[in-house]
DNA sequence: TTACGTTATAAGAAGATTCTAATATAATCA
DNA sequence: TGATTATATTAGAATCTTCTTATAACGTAA
């Protein structure tokens, strides 16, 4: 991964790296909400929540549709948000190898993963 | 989500979230490393490899087996980091929603949601 | 217009993260 | 043994993030 994409995927993956900003997510997961709605869910303040949408939406992960007075905020990538919070949410096991199981793989195939030999 | 859960959730995304540890998640997604091969390919510091990998490893997204003086890094949990990889590499397009939309989605009565005002 | 409800922005303190420099530890080699 | 190679730790400054307080902006209703 060169450095670049790197430092976006990086930035990308900043805006999901809060709890609050992850309860929003989640919350939106279930349907459109505006920030009153959230306001009734989440411990924190309305300039709080504000903030961490602004974050939010600089990351193009929601948007919002105005509504009146109030803002209709929904997921703007679902698949996306959908994605990271179902992988992070899932249990994975934690593997452990030995330096004998790491030296099978090595011979089994290089560095570069081509294939060298059944 | 409740609180607890996205905290530790939050913590996890951290660790994915610096353009280095991507960069070192990904090469170790191609197979076991030293900390020397990532030397190699990061432009950053010994030191500062190493200061990445004990995040990575707090965050039980890699381990390693000792092998004489050098370690052998690979993935703890590879279909997590892989997963998160793959969504972050992948192209999601972003979409638009007008408030026309959202109140036919709501009519439709598809996801749950809070009591709607007026 | 004024008042109210809803949401956003600004400024700064507090806290967390990251990098650099120096050093430490551990295994191997001569 | 001392030198060398490989990796980790410590300490601190620089930087970034977050939260708080105060306030601004916008839409609707009276």
């Amino acid at each position: 991964m060169d450095p670049d994409r790197a430092y976006e995927r990086a930035e990308l993956l900043k805006a999901f790296a809060h709890p609050t900003r992850l309860q929003i997510l989640a919350e939106l997961g279930k349907g459109t909400r505006c920030v009153t709605d959230m306001e009734d869910i989440l411990p924190v303040t309305q300039v709080n929540i504000s903030q961490h949408l602004t974050v939010l939406r600089n990351a193009k992960l929601v948007d919002f549709a105005q509504d009146g007075g109030t803002r209709c905020y929904y997921l703007s990538r679902p698949k996306l948000v959908e994605g990271v919070l179902s992988l992070i949410t899932a249990d994975h096991p934690v593997i452990r190898k030995t330096k004998e199981q790491i030296d099978r793989e090595k011979t089994k195939g290089g560095k570069e993963r081509v294939a060298v030999r059944g």
